[in-house]
RNA sequence: GGCAGCGUAGCUCAGCGGCAGAGCGGCGGCUUCAUAAGCCGUGGGUCGUAGGUUCAAAUCCUACCGCUGCCA
């Protein structure tokens, strides 16, 4: 991404990769937000007008296991972490002009109308699959309700993802030895009727509009290269209750990574109903479309994505800006080992300034590598160079042009107190 | 093994054909009711290695080494 003149010439639209509504925010979702709500301020400085949009992702198996191991629907849980990053991000400087939600009705209109016209077009077809199924939960097993062995690397894996292994994006039917997630009984196999996107199709196409997409090269290379590798049709359904109805068929809803981008357009609807703007102008004439994403979804990106579009008579993104991933006290981001910082319970809580938050994950290093926080050098860079010095004006809300930030306290950083003596309780 | 990105000061990074830069750290001094701090000043790099192109290379090309990632 260099040599790029901004602003450009007509309104953009940007947005952030959604963030999955099945558990609070984390550092690792700021890596993204940040820099974004950045890029946005600096166009507006500049004059350029934008639109900059995001909204909660709220399909998919990891949020239907959650609620039933909590007793509840996945609609509470759903509402719950809505709830909580709609309130987080302002606390955090991060001003969309809409934040919506793929449970919408408007994002469930929008997707069926993509899909319809996908299907319209010839790119959508059916295909019966021979898929576990749990006699004792007496239903099919899609995605995180299976566990089994990765096919490629032999670590542990769930039924769309091998998370604990290589990576890999898995398709239904792939794993080895699978069972329930949820009962632990060897599922059966029984033939269900799928869709699939041509995704085969458009490998001219995507291989030409990589050539040519804008933003950073890691986003571009890797999409290329899976382009080159040849690609494979896409399953896009599912066979669960709670997501995106596929049209015409019970029993099937449409995969998460369908509707999710989709969050994208009818974030932009719901923008333009509430202030009288044009949606199509971005998705549909000559409007910039960017998007800010995580390394870890290109491929949803950079393939899925732009394919659905121009399938459905969209247009593609101008450019797709993906950061580097997040480390922890020097170690790979995680969750389940501790590896985490709570932007909530470990930071605000705290009554730390999230203007020093953003600083961090603004200035320590570049876009696409990998963030390393550590308190120690949150300490030495909050201490050294924002308390008394001008740079706290130069990043923040404080400066905000909205006006509707937070209010700013940047304390001295005291490393005998502060979650550092939380972090040390953990692995 | 294939491909991609990165390798520039102690650290984090800019620069990407025209005199090697910034912030922090370090060092020296000043301050002594912001003191695990403030102010002033200052040293520091064979730009991963070896070749090549050029009047001129950190910058362009080739090979190699190292780190990271994607793929097999």
């Amino acid at each position: 991404m260099k040599g790029h003149k901004f602003p450009k010439d007509k309104p953009v639209l940007v947005t952030c990769g959604l963030p999955y509504v099945n558990g609070p925010c984390h550092i690792a979702h700021l890596r993204t937000y940040v820099p974004a709500d950045i890029f946005v301020r600096l166009l507006r400085k500049l004059g350029q007008e934008v639109v900059f949009v995001c909204g909660s992702d709220t399909h998919g198996t990891p949020i239907t296991v959650k609620a039933e191991e909590e007793g509840v629907t996945p609609g509470e849980i759903v509402a719950r972490y809505h709830k909580h990053f709609l309130d987080i991000f302002p606390r955090l400087g991060i001003i969309f002009d809409n934040y919506g939600s793929t449970d919408d009705p408007l994002n469930h209109r929008r997707t069926q109308q993509i899909v319809r016209a996908l299907m319209e077009n010839g790119y959508v077809y059916a295909k019966t699959l021979r898929l576990p199924y749990c006699p004792t939960c007496k239903r099919f097993l899609p995605d995180r309700y299976l566990r089994g062995t990765c096919p490629y690397c032999g670590a542990q894996a769930r039924g769309d993802e091998c998370d604990q292994g290589c990576g890999r994006y898995l398709e239904p039917g792939e794993l080895i030895d699978p069972r329930c997630s949820i009962c632990g009984t060897k599922p059966e196999m029984r033939e269900t009727r799928h869709y699939f996107l041509r995704l085969t199709a458009f490998e001219d196409f995507l291989r030409g509009y990589l050539k040519q997409m804008d933003g950073t090269d890691i986003a571009r290379n890797y999409a290329l290269q899976w382009v080159e590798k040849g690609l494979q049709d896409w399953n896009i359904t599912r066979n669960l209750d709670w997501g995106v109805k596929f049209p015409g068929e019970e029993g099937l809803v449409l995969y998460v990574w369908v509707d999710a981008p989709i969050g994208y357009i009818s974030s932009t609807e719901e923008w333009a109903q509430r202030t009288g703007g044009d949606w199509e102008y971005f998705w549909k004439g000559p409007g910039y479309l960017i998007h800010f994403i995580g390394g870890d979804i290109v491929y949803h990106h950079c393939l899925f994505w732009p394919a659905m579009l121009k399938g459905a008579g969209y247009d593609v993104p101008y450019a797709v800006v993906a950061s580097g991933m997040v480390r922890v006290e020097g170690k790979i981001f995680s969750k389940s080992r501790g590896y985490v910082i709570w932007v909530e319970e470990d930071y605000l809580d705290n009554g730390l300034d999230p203007d020093a938050l953003r600083y961090y994950v603004a200035s320590y290093t570049g876009h696409t590598r990998d963030l390393d926080f550590s308190w120690a050098t949150y300490g030495e860079k909050v201490n050294k160079e924002l308390v008394g010095t001008s740079a706290t004006s130069s990043t923040g809300p404080s400066s905000s042009p909205t006006g509707t930030t937070a209010p700013c306290r940047t304390a001295r950083w005291n490393p005998r107190s502060g979650p550092r003596s939380k972090r040390r309780s953990r692995p």
